[in-house]
DNA sequence: ACCTCCCTGGCC
DNA sequence: GGCCAGGGAGGT
């Protein structure tokens, strides 16, 4: 895709294109460009375009990319079709629609979302200094500042329950009660967290939303500890697992071991 | 710094 | 037939 032109492009759907003004300025703005990187930030896609605009991408809950033959029939939701100028596809795929392209210019970066991250915690990942900076003084539950892109990009609602098990700490602490220690062990959990479930290709879960490039699906639902396991014997202390809703996500712990 | 909304497939 | 899952934007 590096390297390529975008020798044709069609939006088939109005609100992947939502943060733009509409489909067909998606279009108009990436017609002719060619990518000339492509980079993830957190949980967007960022490529940088030719004229110094940028594809900004999110896959939501249930999107996914497609390099394809054109011959191949779409599959459906196929709601993006790139043309590359080597007779490629890209496929923007996404049943629930809540993921979305955007293309920014140069004026409107420091007004999009990739704007408002913090550091990626898998590139950059916090010290413990850096997270009890960034906790400090805050009284929301830290589940919800692990959830909180602009803290610490990267975390969705499976791996932000896990990391909090991991680290011992009950989801509903202020993040301000965190404190240095425990930041220490947050921030060295998260990346633990996230570095086992890549080892085993990362969390299907039984919808099958997240799949492989190969189609196949990744093991690291074995793994969890506690999301999706209400009811279940913690793995560390027998402790029973309950979960709660919060902010509207749903939340698994350990009121046993996490306090 | 909060809450509401959006969306569809899968399941009860 | 209704509920649930979860990401971020945008409004209050």
């Amino acid at each position: 895709m590096v390297g390529r032109r975008v020798a044709g492009v069609t939006v088939r759907h109005p609100r992947t294109a939502r943060l733009n003004a509409s489909t067909d300025e998606v279009e108009t703005r990436l017609m002719g460009r060619r990518f000339e990187s492509l980079a993830r930030h957190g949980k967007f896609l960022v490529a940088d375009l030719d004229d110094g605009q940028r594809l900004i991408a999110h896959l939501g809950m249930s999107g996914r990319f497609s390099l394809a033959n054109p011959d191949t029939e779409s599959p459906p939701h196929t709601h993006v079709v790139i043309v590359l100028d080597d007779g490629t596809e890209v496929r923007f795929i996404d049943p629930r629609t809540f993921g979305f392209l955007a293309v920014v210019d140069e004026d409107e970066i420091a007004g999009s979302p990739i704007a408002r991250l913090g550091p990626d915690l898998w590139v950059s990942p916090p010290t413990a200094e850096e997270l009890a900076t960034r906790l400090s003084g805050r009284t929301a539950p830290i589940k919800a500042l692990l959830l909180d892109q602009a803290i610490v990009a990267g975390l969705g609602n499976i791996y932000a329950d896990e990391v909090l098990h991991h680290a011992r700490i009950h989801p509903l602490t202020p993040g301000g009660e965190v404190g240095p220690g425990r930041a220490g062990a947050l921030a060295e959990a998260m990346t633990l967290v996230l570095s086992e479930a890549i080892e085993v290709g990362g969390t299907t879960l039984d919808d099958l939303a997240y799949l492989l490039p190969d189609g196949a699906a990744g093991e690291n639902v074995d793994r969890l500890a506690v999301y999706g396991r209400e009811g279940e014997p913690c793995p560390r202390c027998g402790g029973v697992v309950e979960r709660i809703v919060l902010r509207g996500r749903s939340t698994h712990y350990c009121p046993m071991c996490q306090v």
